[in-house]
DNA sequence: CGGACAGTTGAGGCCTATCAATGGTGGTGG
DNA sequence: CCACCACCATTGATAGGCCTCAACTGTCCG
């Protein structure tokens, strides 16, 4: 509506358009936390241990050291949505009010640096650098949740599963490497996508046909950039 | 976050219950803004007006005062996503990166104050109150986000509708009123819940032929708020 | 009055979920 | 070492929910 979409530059339009085409953008791999790690714990979890309850108090917020963890929310009726998968150099929990309204588990076995979040709303008031830096943090966690909005609010299944694929290449920092080996079963790439697993199977499988891509359970292997890219425009004729 | 609100008693956990069933949490109508007011423009814009193009740069944020926002973003292809409807005493613009990855538009005639992200950020440098709030803002706006995304997600269009009247009742603060004026037209929010609008007639016939609202164009009254909380689990068998 | 537009309702089809069965892999214990 | 089992992934058949296309109504406004 109202498509004055006037002007910013030609440029801008088109990074746009890469984002809602499913290109999700990637968190810096900063060590926000500088002057907070001598505070950090390490702690490991093994592979679908529950690191945070769903509805548990929000004392603690983590880092990835090595590993991805997911978060979840599971309603009554057994419906589960896989909030955000978390990568190496990546926070969780920071943002939290009383209580964690996602539960956190560990997709692989993970490393984990944990603070209290006592301690980082403390240097956050000390340490005006990293208050900023917090606060970008935000902006690119709305930004990829609405990334994620659009992906499950107007994408077809082929759709999500391809922006799926492309977003783990960059948030694995694989982006130039065609193959990558996926941490997560199906069961998380369907809760995450809003989709069931066998849908995801057949759009793995439709990929796969097409040339696009190779799998051989969890590796994946992009064949076909481009076409990736372009993924799901099959479906949906407009 | 943080404000020592550790109190986790039983109730929270009922909480995250209701969100997980659609009704999203409501947005402090703080003035969080206090110290920055004298800096604030005060704009208005028509109904539809283009408050900021998606893709612009980033250089303005915005307090709504009086009418109601909302975000949308439009793919290549038309498809369309409303990210969040803000109402008065929200903020949005505030979390953008470099340029808005979501446009804003009027859904009614709206006054905003708006300040350059300049200040914004020598406020939040300055005053520890201010960059605190903020955070809390932040998660508030984490959290709201991640309701939405179980409702694309998995939730069914009989509840999406129904979660979305209550969430409109909370954010308008009309709670206790059976009767509300939606402020956007049936696209506005179908594009919000990711259906179409045939869709979300259907929807709000069924519930109005069921006895649980009455409807007449925007304004909605609810019958029965116990039936609209329950609502979906008819189609949605498990 | 007529035209534009938002909203509603109906018919039919497609996409995805559901139900079900099979294949493959890893772990365990005989 | 291999049988067995549990679990994940895959594939097929079918059903159903939501979308698409279309027609109609009511309202607003020139």
């Amino acid at each position: 509506m109202l498509t004055t979409l006037q002007a910013t530059d030609p440029g801008s339009r088109l990074a746009i358009g890469a984002v809602a085409a499913g290109v999700t953008q990637m968190p810096p791999k900063a060590d926000v936390l500088g002057s907070l790690k001598p505070l950090a714990a390490i702690v490991r979890f093994d592979r679908d241990e529950e690191i945070v309850a769903q509805g548990g108090k929000a004392a603690y917020c983590y880092l990835v050291v090595s590993g991805c963890v997911r978060t979840v929310r599971l309603s009554e009726d057994g419906r589960r949505q896989v909030g955000e998968f978390v990568f190496p150099g990546e926070l969780f929990g920071w943002e939290a009010l009383d209580a964690h309204d996602f539960g956190a588990e560990a997709v692989t076995p993970v490393t984990l640096h944990r603070f209290a979040r006592l301690d980082f709303d403390g240097l956050a008031d000390r340490d005006h650098g990293f208050a900023r830096r917090l606060r970008e943090l935000t902006g690119i966690q709305v930004r990829a949740g609405r990334d994620r909005m659009f992906r499950l609010g107007r994408m077809s299944a082929c759709e999500r599963v391809a922006s799926f694929l492309l977003e783990m290449t960059e948030r694995m920092n694989l982006v130039d490497r065609p193959s990558i080996e996926l941490p997560m079963c199906r069961t998380d790439m369907a809760d995450y996508l809003g989709l069931t697993i066998e849908t995801v199977c057949r759009e793995l499988t439709q990929l796969r046909r097409d040339g696009t891509i190779a799998v051989e359970r969890t590796k994946v292997t992009i064949l076909d950039r481009r076409a990736l890219a372009a993924a799901g425009c099959r479906r949906v004729i407009h």
